[in-house]
RNA sequence: CGGGGUGUGGCUCAGUUGGAUUAGAGCGCAUGGUUCGGGACCAUGAAGUCGUGGGUUCAAGUCCCACCACCCCGACCA
């Protein structure tokens, strides 16, 4: 590609809005812009790269059999409706009318659509396992987009949806599908964790999420200050000494008792606390430690027929631990629970936040509560004599003891594990944290949409039986923008050879001298013949604008040809680690595929 | 949705105690010239509803009100 005709807006500076690395890359490479908060526009330089990706994607799904369909973006309402999605999936749903008033919506996920299909098409065993899988814009009304295209409401995804006869075939499928995907994202030249995660609004047996991570590991040592964290949004808790990893939202907290010599049980004792609220505040105040404190907190969950209304819980969690609020969600079986703010607390139970606590704690307004539940954390199960609000301004109760002054209606997991835990799977004390991007999601999805949507197949003994489901998700713009948060450096990106644009940056010094256009036109016409993809720079510009501009573009070898090394010599730069290499035109493909090999060993 | 912030040529920003006249600068863009191995220089030029609407005033980019958009901090997902 001459890149006089091609269409490379670089920006020496990129938009201030711009909130991540990979973000500034992309606008300033001339890949991407921005048309409105969450919705880009793909540049050709942009579309190369994810072309590359979705083609890497594409190779690995049709070799687990996968087959690939299109399916409409615009979907009719009722195959919401018969799995209940169409309620539960919330505002992120893009909800929409046609002139007659019909309701549809701007698909976010497919498995209505591929289930409803399916349903209808696939009647015996015999068609079984069968995995349909797309490429397609996803659309989602986010809460807060950004990151460039990591979050963004409108974005490029691989969808895939298999079907199988009995639970043993989707595991084993499933096995496949995550073995595909390993393969995906290490061609894509991704460094990954995989790592057990929660289903959300899809839904399923389990789910595996695919985690884009930091590449270096000098997180504790001081040189790294000045290396930003990876602008990923999950936290990823992982065992250094096991291979377990996971979302935080998921990792289970295991519980120990801790010591054999239980202390005596203390008789409850009222102490005034005038002003404190928090727990360091009290904590401070008592001269008592955090692990004493019974946190005390407000979720409320309103009701959709009146939003004045709510089920109250109040929830339960030691002093020096957080609440993982998709746990609670999950273990409560609700969707939309949020903190209640102040004013809806002292409406509620008549104490002022900062002073509540489980023991004698009572509803004083009947009007906006429809059901109240005393939750609590295991956490809060191991603690003696401990410390809570006394639910009168000003004054907390000492010696609490589950149990003896108060019990829960329900105890569960649910907060988040922290680094002094023990590892969820082998006990050691060696958990950590890591920041990732999730670039893909693995559902094992059971009879959930089948039995939602009676889609059933005939078995071998003539017997109607429901599909067991598997899904699977590749946020494929979301590739893009996570291999460049992995490989850049100060002067631009550095593309991993198999998604760069192009292999080759070609750059002529001075386009109108004879000699160098002579013999650039030759190598562009050698390495074109020989499927290399070249940028060829024929631009009129100073050396070092090409330069630059190279640079920031990133392909993995520039080849530069000027009067220096002329006639017999060009020179090849690898961008990523910048060492020069002079080559005769001779052996110039020879040279620039070994390179291309090399580089994919790194 | 809550809290904080910003809206001025394509990009980055200045100007904002009400006024000077014709709203500026750098980058980018166009034309011509000198340059040419790391974002050159000179000259000329095009390009702006000062986010939108209302108000105060002799006078508003500047003050007031409303709205909109965007960004940042908190709850979702590929």
């Amino acid at each position: 590609m001459r890149l006089t005709k091609f269409y490379l807006p670089t920006l020496r500076q990129a938009p201030s809005d711009c909130d991540t690395v990979s973000a500034k890359l992309m606008f300033r490479a001339g890949m991407i812009r921005k048309l409105s908060s969450g919705i880009y526009e793909w540049l050709p330089l942009g579309l190369r790269v994810l072309k590359k990706v979705e083609q890497i994607i594409r190779e690995e799904m049709d070799k687990i059999g996968g087959l690939e369909v299109w399916l409409p973006h615009l979907l009719p309402k009722e195959p919401w409706v018969e799995t209940g999605r169409w309620y539960v999936y919330g505002d992120e749903l893009f909800r929409l009318k046609d002139r007659k008033g019909a309701e549809f919506c701007l698909s976010p996920t497919a498995e209505e659509i591929i289930t409803s299909l399916v349903r209808n098409e696939l009647r015996s065993y015999r068609q079984l396992p069968v995995m349909f899988y797309q490429f397609g814009t996803k659309f989602r009304d986010e809460i807060r987009p950004r990151f460039g295209v990591i979050r963004a409401k409108e974005f490029y995804m691989k969808d895939a949806y298999s079907f199988h006869k009995d639970e043993t075939d989707a595991e084993e499928y499933y096995t496949k599908v995550v073995d595909a995907y390993s393969k995906i994202f290490k061609r894509c030249g991704l460094k990954f964790l995989i790592v057990e995660a929660t289903t959300g609004p899809i839904g399923g047996k389990f789910s595996h999420e695919f985690m884009v991570v930091r590449t270096n590991n000098t997180a504790n040592s001081s040189q790294s200050k000045n290396i930003p964290e990876i602008a990923g949004e999950e936290t990823i808790v992982y065992c250094s000494y096991c291979n377990y990893a996971a979302n935080i939202e998921k990792a289970e907290c295991s519980y120990e008792i801790s010591q054999n010599i239980q202390p005596e049980k203390l008789p409850l004792e009222e102490v005034y606390t005038p002003n404190k609220k928090t727990v360091e505040e009290v904590s401070l105040f008592l001269n008592e430690p955090p692990e004493k404190f019974i946190k005390t907190l407000v979720y409320v969950e309103p009701l959709p027929e009146n939003k004045n209304v709510h089920n109250v819980y109040v929830v339960l969690v030691r002093g020096d631990y957080e609440i993982n609020e998709t746990k609670l969600k999950e273990k409560l079986g609700v969707h939309n629970i949020i903190l209640a703010d102040n004013n809806l607390v002292e409406q509620i139970f008549n104490v002022p936040v900062g002073f509540l606590g489980p023991i004698n704690l009572a509803v004083v307004n009947i009007s906006v509560v429809n059901k109240y539940f005393l939750v609590a954390d295991r956490s809060v199960e191991y603690i003696v004599n401990g410390i809570s609000g006394a639910n009168k301004k000003d004054f907390h109760i000492k010696n609490i003891n589950i149990y003896r002054d108060f019990s829960p209606d329900i105890i569960e997991d649910l907060r988040n594990i922290t680094l002094s835990d023990p590892c969820p799977k082998c006990k050691s004390k060696s958990l950590k944290f890591s920041k990732g991007i999730e670039v893909g999601h693995t559902f094992k999805l059971g009879t959930k949409y089948s039995k939602s949507m009676n889609a059933t197949f005939l078995d071998e003994n003539g017997k109607e039986q429901f599909y067991v489901m598997g899904c699977y998700g590749i946020g494929v713009s979301r590739i893009v923008a996570a291999a460049i948060e992995q490989s850049y450096d100060e002067d631009g990106i550095i593309w991993y050879p198999t998604i760069a644009p192009f292999s080759v940056y070609l750059l002529p010094i001075d386009y109108k001298d004879k000699e160098i256009k002579h013999t650039t036109d030759k190598i562009y016409d050698i390495l074109t013949k020989n499927n290399i993809e070249v940028l060829f720079d024929d631009r009129d510009e100073r050396p070092g604008v090409k330069f630059k501009d190279a640079d920031l573009i990133g392909c993995p070898i520039r080849i530069t040809v000027s009067k220096k090394t002329l006639p017999d010599n060009v020179e090849l730069y690898i961008r990523k680690t910048k060492q020069t290499k002079m080559v005769t035109h001779q052996d110039i493909v020879k040279e620039i595929t070994a390179t291309i090999e090399l580089l994919k060993q790194i």
